[in-house]
DNA sequence: CCTATTGATAGGTCATGGCTTATGATAAGT
DNA sequence: ACTTATCATAAGCCATGACCTATCAATAGG
């Protein structure tokens, strides 16, 4: 699993709206198309997307599919921006230290 | 500063690539289009987009501009990114509680 | 000065992706 | 069984964005 899936998946507003009430609460496609002002298959893109970036996760409900948030998705992108940081902190500090190597 | 510009401007594989060679060391625009198979125009647009995204910063060093990491940009994805993971711990928490009550 | 190098900007092309309507599949209620 | 509700998939449309070539501004060096 690629880090730029979840990337991607949360680069767009929408996506990012509908994982947010996700986030919030877990919900049925048709709740949460009844928050957006797009279509339902619309929504329901988003969430492949989503999905398939480990974000959220489809659980059965009788004739709904209700979505969770899925921590594993977070995991991976949390895990890669930590060592971005530490990296970039890293190279900032060394940047600093030949500028002024007195 | 939104950290959807840091989202957008990470999405993009070539200029994740772009950004970890500045992350890596601090380059001009000449030494990163000739590590890279796009043209010098597509990498100073890409440049555009992470700067806007406050992920590197330019200093003009005679005729080339040297292009390093800023740490801003990846401090606001940090801490979104951390409060979503917060979020969503607690959020499969509460689920897990629920679903097993006994 | 004149030339060469560097890099940004403009204009144009093409693929990608986000949206729509239309349709099909599945499960629930009467 | 029939209808209704929910959701996914298909096909098509259109804006966006990633790339190209061409060009211009600015600095450095002969």
């Amino acid at each position: 699993m690629d880090v730029g899936l979840q990337l991607t998946a949360l680069a767009d507003p929408t996506r990012r709206t509908i994982y947010e009430l996700i986030r919030h609460s877990s919900s049925s496609v048709r709740e949460l198309t009844d928050q957006m002002p797009i279509s339902q298959p619309a929504v329901s893109q988003h969430l492949q997307v989503l999905s398939s970036a480990g974000l959220v996760t489809a659980t059965p409900m009788g004739t709904r599919r209700i979505y969770s948030a899925d921590p594993e998705g977070v995991a991976l992108l949390r895990a890669w921006v930590d060592t971005l940081w530490d990296d970039v902190l890293d190279s900032f500090a060394r940047r600093a230290s030949k500028e002024q190597p007195q």
